[in-house]
DNA sequence: TTGTATGCGTTATCAG
DNA sequence: CTGATAACGCATACAA
């Protein structure tokens, strides 16, 4: 590993000084161009790197984003992330990312990480934050990183200067109950989702609200995770019993797997015997047998949402306060007419 | 934003010298304990956050490794991702990671990125490298990284310095056809795949040797990519034509899936007409229904060889020259012996 | 248009 | 055990 080159070299090359070399470097207007062409030359010669660690150092500002996620294997926060790096990518900005597998510790240490790397900002999705009462821990860590950088987060931090870009769980409830209760359906279960989780806890709000709203007393609701296997264990227990429902709302896509394959191997069948609609839309709901009518926000505008919020903020410019981000809502073959 | 908090506020407020801050800071022997918790205090007092950028470019070294993955939204990078990604941070190193979309752009730009940062190794799967002939600007990239930082890639890039860490296909595809064959199957298609990616060129090649061994002649190999859109239409195809296989290699589980969706229309049940089996061993497989049989090297084990290998690399210690990682086979309801 | 000098926050070297 | 000072590589205020 030999010298590392710098301007300095370029300098020497060049017979020129280090500002200049600089500036030529930075496409600076007031150098003439054939000196920019001479320090150009001499840099591809030399091979020359740029060193960001000294840029950054002296500018102490990065083009760095830190994003925090549960766990990006899942199709949900896999795509929120794809969408956000692309529009970051676009902007300049490049995401730097964590899997939190909501473990508290290492939430934390992330932001640590962020802050000591001088990350120009931070996005955190889900994770700790959709605990009902957020940590101590994180809200003071979110408090304090907020005070230095701009922060976005999933979910409103109490008395902190972050930025709350939210999805509207109760506009996705209402899209997939009046869609069932168009077909007819009247019997309809929620299946899935812990009830220490915030959106969960959206969810099944909107969900009691609009049943009522529509005359409808019963309301069946399964507790769980967010598995394949809470559905499946939902399904069995629910047609077990007498006076089953007809429709079922899956909490999320991958539940809505589980709740196929109890469907299936109770011989019912999803789209004519009972009617199956999910949350989140990803390409699990299209990949399955019948495809799952699936409903989630827009996920590109999501990403764009966050990210020119976050860049706004970065750049002290004013930013929305209201943000409408429209839904998703693919119909597919998994519902049926209530019979 | 006000002004950062440094050594020199710590100094100040201690009444000790620069150097002796940051040694205790450090954990420095050489400094007493009684002046190490004073400095201690006084920086959570003052709310002191180191500053890697200058940390890093004084000691121009960091712990950040890059990683280069096609696509994170896919089960299959994305669980490679997050084994390299729990293995880094146990070794005290962090992921920065970048999507290439098989962008040859994105990927020569994301190794410029790496080196302005001076990420200390880099990690490349798939993208362009899969390519039969890597793209020129690819190699110079990779060969002149590599002069200066460790590089991983999964495939060989000749003259240079970069190590490759495979994976062995044809190991994955003697599995699954001495599998196949072991239930009496010996019309067995093998689906998608585009003939100018290695690790595809590469299974292709061991099918025709391993059928060849069996005493098979028939190959039925469909061309196609590696997404549920080419399952779904080489078994359409297949099953038009007279003879048709008895049983399907799909290329990825994703490709099953659509291998699956095609039998479903046409009346063939998967796991008693046809057989069917595919490659990645993903959670994909696990969810279709039938669960679909399936094999993929080991991830956790490949990520740790990955992350190991890097890690000796970095610290310039020796470094296994040949890796053999297992394979990970499940099988699942998919097959049936052969009619 | 170009050059000089200084600082960004740390660590390392050399002296006490 | 502790302190002063010089790097690390770059950008910029100020001077020419």
């Amino acid at each position: 590993m030999g010298k590392n080159i710098t301007i300095v070299d370029i300098a020497k090359k060049t017979g020129l000084s280090l500002a200049t070399v600089s500036r030529a470097l930075n496409g600076d207007d007031r150098v003439r161009e054939g000196t920019k062409q001479r320090v150009l030359e001499a840099a591809g010669e030399l091979g020359y790197q740029v060193n960001n660690l000294a840029k950054s150092l002296n500018s102490s500002t990065t083009n760095m984003i830190g994003m925090l996620i549960p766990d990006i294997t899942t199709p949900f926060y896999g795509r929120i992330f794809a969408e956000c790096e692309k529009q970051a990518l676009r902007r300049g900005y490049v995401l730097s990312f964590c899997n939190s597998f909501n473990q508290l510790k290492l939430e934390t240490h992330f932001y640590s990480h962020l802050l000591a790397q001088h990350a120009c900002g931070v996005i955190q999705i889900g994770g700790s934050l959709d605990q009902l009462t957020i940590p101590a821990a994180l809200q003071k860590q979110i408090r304090s990183t907020a005070e230095k950088i701009p922060v976005i987060t999933s979910v409103p931090v109490p008395d902190t200067q972050s930025c709350c870009v939210f999805v509207d769980n109760e506009k996705s409830m209402r899209t997939l109950l009046e869609y069932l209760i168009s077909l007819g359906h009247r019997k309809i279960a929620l299946v899935g989702g812990r009830s220490n989780v915030r959106s969960t806890i959206e969810k099944r709000r909107a969900y009691g609200q609009i049943l009522k709203a529509n005359g409808i007393r019963k309301e069946i609701i399964c507790e769980g995770n967010y598995g394949q296997e809470d559905g499946y264990r939902a399904v069995k227990k629910l047609f077990r019993e007498p006076d089953p429902p007809t429709a079922i709302i899956a909490i999320t896509d991958m539940c809505a797997v589980g709740v196929l394959k109890g469907l299936n191997e109770m011989q019912l069948q999803c789209g004519r015997d009972v009617s199956v609609v999910s949350f989140d839309n990803t390409y699990i709901a299209e990949m399955l047998e019948p495809g799952v009518t699936s409903v989630s926000t827009n996920y590109e505008i999501l990403g764009e949402k966050i990210i020119d919020i976050l860049v706004d903020m970065i750049r002290n410019e004013k930013t929305e306060d209201h943000l409408d981000i429209p839904v998703n809502f693919s119909i597919r073959r998994s519902c049926a007419p209530a019979r």
